[in-house]
DNA sequence: TTCGGTGCAAATCATTTGCAGGCGG
DNA sequence: CCGCCTGCAAATGATTTGCACCGAA
């Protein structure tokens, strides 16, 4: 995989469960969050919090960007605002392996700790839910001695609409 | 983690329990391999695989080049070399996560599949064998539907030295 | 009013590519 | 000898940064 790819956005796809001023109450909720980090919440920091609580994919900086008007929030707020709010935890960044960046909403009770699956061929993500793995990694990894431990672990395959 | 790391190679520093002339002998059956590949054997491709077979860490294209004298190996060919040297699957990338591809020998004998502990510090590398823990995620991601799986797995945290 | 945040453009960094010459098989 | 490889330099693509201005708190 020595070639750029992903060039657009794609999104997980599912559904919160919510109903519609449920889902502007947690919105404004994440707000109240950004602002409790002692961060100014900005049109740009709308702009993308709301695009991450709505839409879900993992999203590339590129990705938010060509969503909003040039006016609306340049590439380079994009960049530093997800910077700013990895900082915070408010959002994670996924590894698909190939030289982009991409984030998500990080929200522990909607979106708890998962995994992708990417389609090699058509680029689709699907939540991977490890639950129950993910505790022998990380017991496995405690051997080492480190203490603080982390992961990334994603997942490449050819998806069944391709398969086709 | 939006900076840029790793700035320098880095070693596992496990040996591989050969003598001299044993460890000689196997870096032929790599450039053998290599021919068997269809690739010819050229001087900078021989710098590249031996300084992997010697010295094992996983390594950036800087890392190599920058081992390599000027007139022995340009950085260019060094892209190149790791490119089809990952194509004929001699040689595996690892993701770190931050944006800097890095490779390591996948040679099946001496070098099976394992995963990485890396000290957010001071950036050792240590190898991380999770063969049983492997086959459980494997299994749980074949679910999905997907064919042809593969998967990235790498760890972070701080070190025992680096605790202190 | 005060800085943190932003837009814009230029700078960096990793990686890729075009091209002409070189050498491994 | 032929086509794969290479060095060199320029091009790309993602991300970062300097700077002056602006608006959220």
């Amino acid at each position: 995989m020595s070639k750029r790819q992903h060039p657009h956005a794609f999104s997980a796809g599912f559904s919160t469960g919510l109903s519609k001023s449920e889902s502007e109450k947690c919105l404004e909720t994440i707000f109240a969050e950004l602002r409790g980090h002692g961060l100014k919440l900005t049109p740009p920091r709308k702009l993308i919090l709301s695009a991450m609580f709505h839409e879900h994919g993992p999203f590339s900086a590129e990705d938010l960007s060509s969503r909003f008007t040039k006016k609306n929030c340049d590439l380079a707020t994009v960049y530093r605002t997800l910077s700013s709010l990895e900082e915070t935890k408010m959002i994670r960044r996924c590894e698909f392996g190939d030289g982009i960046a991409r984030y998500e909403l990080a929200e522990s009770d909607l979106n708890h700790h998962h995994h992708h699956m990417i389609c090699n061929q058509c680029k689709k993500v699907e939540v991977l839910d490890l639950a129950h793995v993910e505790e022998s990694i990380d017991r496995a990894a405690k051997k080492s001695g480190f203490k603080g431990i982390s992961h990334i672990l994603e997942f490449f395959g050819i998806c069944p609409d391709c398969q086709a």
